[in-house]
DNA sequence: CGGTTTGTTGACATAGTTCAAACAGTGTGG
DNA sequence: CCACACTGTTTGAACTATGTCAACAAACCG
């Protein structure tokens, strides 16, 4: 229940939200320091939220440790689960000064806060700070292309089968371990829970997966699942 | 035919593609002659490749006029269109020097050519040309996060009806103009030609909407098309 | 433990696709 | 100027993937 939640003034545009430098640390550069200096640690429990759609944007987040839920809710009481975003990724904001969704945590885990305000004044003045911003945007908005691409055009079956590589790249060890439910990863891809976990066992079926615990599961056949999910731009990187 | 083409050396990120700046020619401030210092105009025809998937980036586009259609092709042939853009918006890289799609003009117009090489020399030594960049690419994620939210949860219906305001928007006049075929609604929206048509169809027998002609559509009943759309989050702007 | 949430599985409903055919608009050559 | 071919659109009928409803099983929690 912890309240990471508005200080201060509001302030224009700073685009950020989702995945953004990935894995990849590095482009920080020497600006990591500028960025550094407005940061602030907070530490969350499974559960938590961290910020709240339609809330004032004061502040802007990075995952350091622990895996979060970025979701928005549609008038009707859809769901839609915008990301998953892990650490290194940074999330919090969109135009107009509100978030753009809720944000909670998925297990237990840390994030570092940045003032908006302060970040937008550095990124102003700072080029560097700038530059590390814009390619973080402009990674990000690769991803939500491919999402895009993916939601539009595959099935269920290649849906998941991307779903699975995607998370088996941040993963270092042999299983990829879920700390979401089927319900959120339906919400993600546009799918029924149902689906989901149909499609999961006839994975489990097929040999091309093996189930360790429900939120635990190993790829058996790697290569099978990368020609379904062929068609998914994001599993290039 | 005309040769949009490559030049001269790559060079690292310089992350631009899809809806940007939209309508809003706004904050662009002094750094406008900055960019404009770098433009070149080009002239294009009805159904010219400006760029294509895959090609390495060298140069990047700013329509000027007319519109033009951005699509990726999958493996097995299925295509996607990313975005139709319009007058205003930027489009043309992502990440590793290579167009993430390929884009083609819909009817005559006029695009800005921007050498991405100069552009990311201009970006990193002009804090100015930097936050443009930087703001651009966030307004296309927020729109990039709506339009999967779309794909993901929305019915055929929603997704027209979401299409054509979203097309209202942009037009001055009463009627829409639709630049493209119903076959690129459909590879846009994620559904086939029959189910566009169809639904259109529904929509002019329940009074929604009346065709001038086929590429020419009148909204009768804005509300209920609003209505319908409602979970586009895209419409809010 | 008993109750609550989460995941699986089955039977059925349906939105959207696929296949197919008719139509309309446009351009071309005779 | 008309016949023809072409391309894009509309409409119909049958099919299928996915959603919906419902029951059950498993894991989780106090």
């Amino acid at each position: 229940m912890l309240a990471v939640q508005q200080a201060a003034t509001s302030h224009p545009m700073l685009p950020i939200m989702g995945r953004q430098l990935g894995r990849t640390t590095s482009g920080l550069g020497n600006a990591q320091s500028e960025l550094d200096r407005l940061a602030g640690t907070v530490r969350v429990a499974r559960g938590d939220t961290i910020c709240h759609e339609g809330d004032d944007a004061d502040v802007c987040f990075r995952v350091v440790a622990g895996c979060i839920r970025l979701s928005k809710l549609l008038p009707d009481g859809r769901r839609h689960v915008i990301d998953f975003v892990y650490p290194g990724d940074f999330f919090g904001l969109v135009d107009d000064g509100e978030y753009e969704a809720t944000a909670e945590a998925l297990e237990a885990g840390i994030v570092t806060r940045y003032s908006r305000r302060q970040l937008e004044v550095a990124a102003e003045r700072d080029i560097a700070t700038c530059n590390i911003l814009r390619r973080a945007a402009g990674a990000s908005l690769a991803a939500a292309h491919a999402r895009a691409t993916t939601l539009a055009r595959l099935g269920a079956a290649e849906r998941l089968a991307a779903f699975l590589l995607g998370l088996a790249k941040r993963t270092k060890g042999a299983t990829i371990m879920l700390p979401m439910s089927r319900a959120d990863i339906g919400d993600y891809l546009g799918l029924t829970i149902e689906t989901v976990s149909r499609t999961i066992s006839q994975f489990k079926a097929r040999g091309l997966i093996r189930l360790v615990d429900t939120r635990q599961i190993a790829l058996t056949n790697r290569q099978s699942l990368e020609a379904m999910a062929e068609g998914d731009i994001a599993l290039a990187a």
